[in-house]
DNA sequence: AGAAGTCACTTGCATTTTGCAAGCGACTCA
DNA sequence: TGAGTCGCTTGCAAAATGCAAGTGACTTCT
């Protein structure tokens, strides 16, 4: 995904982060807790392990999300969302509510999914590991 | 952009229609008023022809817009927002405040878009006539 | 100890989507 | 008659995506 700055409206340019088909698959993941390669890789939407790789290294990049080695020997990181990955939250409950709204066979998610607040979601991105949070 | 209903997961699924780089796009100009071709692609972020056809047919398949046809000879369409794609504003909003609170250098939109609600959008859509003139 | 498996990726390659440029038919205007 | 506009379509190159297999560093079974 190129950083192309079409031009300075806010739509263009937030499709530039999050204007594909996988990238708020992996953060919805993240927002119901998942963290680790394996979580997002067992999601039903089956991502490949190329594009869950890039995906990650992308939004790593783009600051919505940081990893943070929880073993070595082999290294291994989890990730988390940053404030600013949780803050897509509202977009990804907007997408949540119309899908809902007009698409046949999408499943409700549960009442505390779209009742989060983007705060919420940080704080359980960050105190998932014992570390503090920067 | 296949349709492959990849799970009935709502974000999934509402993905499958929007999750690309420009769909949003012409979205954003229909919901300001836009509606011929020649509208969309004076557009700042200068989608080409070919995609445009593309996103135009894509979306009305989708049952996001209708075309009417406002002349003959030769046979010229208006696109504009069905109540479906008028009810996607608020994911527009979303990213739209998103964008404007976490990217730099994106324009902040007059206030009237973002307290629009779908139904204004949508009837806007509705009642537009196309200007013949300049 | 050796064989087999798991985990988190990377690599190679085919398919699909995107982007760019040119073309085209039906007009209008000078 | 001749150039110009409008709304597309077509052809082709470049990039993104999808699929399958491979890899290195372990762990677990036998």
């Amino acid at each position: 995904m190129a950083k192309k700055n079409r031009s300075g409206c806010p739509i263009a340019s937030g499709l530039e982060i999050v204007g594909d088909r996988w990238t708020l698959v992996v953060l919805r993941d993240m927002l119901t807790g998942k963290c680790k390669y394996a979580d997002f890789i067992d999601s039903p939407e089956k991502i490949t392990t190329n594009i869950l790789a890039s995906r990650l290294s992308q939004m790593e990049e783009n600051g919505l999300i940081l990893k943070r080695e929880y073993q070595t020997n082999p290294t291994r990181y989890s990730y988390y969302l940053t404030q600013k990955g949780a803050d897509l939250l509202p977009l990804v409950q907007s997408l949540t509510r119309w899908s809902n709204a007009h698409l046949a066979h999408t499943w409700t998610p549960p009442a505390y999914f779209m009742e989060m607040t983007p705060q919420q979601a940080a704080k359980a991105g960050a105190n998932h590991q014992p570390d503090r949070g920067a």
